[in-house]
DNA sequence: GATCAGCATATAAACGATTACATCTTCCGC
DNA sequence: GCGGAAGATGTAATCGTTTATATGCTGATC
């Protein structure tokens, strides 16, 4: 009999092999350098022929450690029959694929708007349900991520805010896309571009309204305030918004796109609305699906895989748990331009 | 002072509040009938002022149950950058909230391919990762089945197996999706439609093509295996398919796709070949996500919005972790038609 | 009024790991 | 040959909870 005869060999099962003790079986498997390289090897063999793997509920209880990172993404509500915020399933399956090979877990907290988001953020640091947070969906002034400061809870988001001491994050460089994505329609010859922006309070709205007031100013171009229009990024939005703008007594000739529901969505509304891409209009869209060359017409796009910042998110989260300060946790990834039709108009 | 100055309150510190001792406490908090209701109210209103919380940890070594449900869902690697599988992130969301109010969390077990999804299955069964599994893509005859069928764990699988003894499932009604579909194409005029469905070895692609044969038989048409193709349900997929099939000396004049993505690929591939949807064939489609209406044009879909087989899932999982036995935890959804546009070809 | 059932609560031993501290050995220098 | 440092291992407490078993109390019964 090798120690206790039933269920999963433990620490102690390898003491009755090996006539050690816990102590000295438990720094060998952590390859602690109190213990003769004989003895690990010892202890490692005796691991190896007996199955054993250690109990993470020994671990976390004793040590305190939860190995759990809670990720935070805004999930649309079952009610909701919206195709929004699916990119999410590629961004955990990103994440969860960089702490594979450790002993983190992926938790995963789907909240249906900001009040839950805070609340269950607040549940994470007052009962220390996770070791680190990921949040999607940041605001300029977000409350999770003071929450999370105050309580000292390693985090990285997905988003930059203003919030100081700087925090670690992974963001879209959404200055330069929609910089570039402007400076080529206006090249192209539009004059009016319409700009179909997140929800006016997220960061990455304020970032790319301010690039595209920036663009428009440094191109001696008159800034209209109807045609930016903020909402949740469905098909939906994007088919309504062209719909209504392409109405307007001066109708806009390029519609920049926040992601590629929004261009769905736009490309049906100039279905509806009898607009042919490339000869009414045109559409611009940033992309990280790479869905948007099935489109029809395929569209150009602005494209960041998502499976990257999803990587760097699980890199940082590691970092910033591990106790690496927030300055060198700073991503800022550039996406690719793929162009996919002419951006000016012919009639 | 109450109990012990610093950090969280645990049982005893509602012990030093209340002068009971650890096992009253404990039986008071879990609403055990052997404690006098006066006691527990006592407690409970020790607990309320204190901000207790049961420490999982704790629980979780004490009693050998982790509280966990691993979902083990194909999801494409960081490599693939095609638009696949994005449907989980909305199954795994409604997955969450289905255990929401419990103490069960959902553990992310994305894998890659088969291997890793057996690989990822004994591991969770022999090491005990979790009290039960959720399955995504199953075979008729899969061996993750097996493995938690031997190992005694409990699971639901989305999808069919042919395995006995029968376990719980959850799964559209892929018959009548393509008995409909097949019928209303067959009484529209067609006579050849094409199948564009996943992967052969899975159960649903089995499914599908047992129910496109019989359709096919039952109207007294011939079938025709080279208009049947399986492949990953990817945009790719369907415009590739389209592209060959339409180039065919007898081409079909429908095609049956399994998922939106294909579909979305499909009219990719129509506008490439020169196509006209309505005039030289149509697309039929699956859809869970609402997107085909946003399609230029929509097309006709079989509607099962992802919210409900997610919610059943988590519905029959923690059923069966309470020991419900299968025969009760099976069930078949029927999608809704949604009609977008004509099935006959107007020339 | 002794006995005993039944109820409410307490005691204490787990679960499996980590770790401060103690102990034992070895070896070195004087 | 002795003192003591350094290195390797052992002892035992601990994390927070659950639960088998023991204990104490009340009140009913004969």
């Amino acid at each position: 009999m090798t120690g206790r005869s039933a269920g999963r060999p433990t620490i102690r099962t390898i003491c009755a092999l090996t006539g050690l003790s816990t102590a000295t079986v438990s720094k060998a498997l952590r390859q602690s350098p109190h213990v003769r390289p004989e003895t690990r090897r010892l202890v490692e063999d005796a691991a190896r022929r007996v199955g054993y793997a250690t109990n993470l509920h020994g671990v976390q209880l004793r040590t305190g450690k939860t190995y759990q990172i809670a990720a935070i993404l805004p999930a649309p509500g079952p009610d909701s029959d919206e195709w929004e915020g699916v990119e999410y399933a590629l961004l955990l399956s990103g994440l969860s694929r960089a702490v594979e090979h450790t002993r983190y877990r992926i938790a995963l907290f789907p909240v249906r708007d900001d009040d839950e988001a805070l609340e269950a953020t607040a549940r994470i640091a007052t009962n220390r349900l996770a070791d680190g947070v990921v949040l999607a969906g940041t605001q300029p002034d977000d409350a999770r991520v003071r929450l999370l400061q105050d309580g000292g809870l390693p985090f990285v988001t997905y988003g930059t805010t203003h919030l100081s001491p700087p925090h670690p994050f992974v963001d879209t460089d959404n200055t330069a896309v929609i910089g570039r994505s402007m400076a080529r329609l206006i090249a192209a010859g539009h004059r009016r571009a319409a700009l179909l922006n997140p929800p006016a309070h997220l960061s990455y709205a304020v970032t790319r309204l301010e690039s595209y007031r920036a663009t428009l100013a440094g191109a001696g171009l008159p800034f209209d305030p109807a045609l930016v229009a903020h909402g949740r990024l469905t098909p939906g939005f994007g088919r309504a918004q062209v719909l209504t703008l392409s109405a307007l007594a001066d109708p806009p000739t390029a519609y920049v796109c926040a992601n590629e529901a929004v261009a769905l969505g736009a490309l049906s509304g100039f279905a509806a609305a009898g607009l042919v891409h490339g000869r009414d209009a045109v559409i611009h869209a940033s992309d990280d699906l790479n869905i948007s060359a099935y489109f029809t017409p395929p569209i150009t796009t602005f494209y960041l895989p998502i499976a990257r910042p999803a990587a760097l998110l699980g890199d940082h989260i590691l970092r910033a748990i591990a106790g690496e300060p927030a300055e060198t946790l700073q991503t800022l990834l550039v996406p690719d331009l793929i162009v996919r039709s002419d951006d000016r108009l012919h009639p």
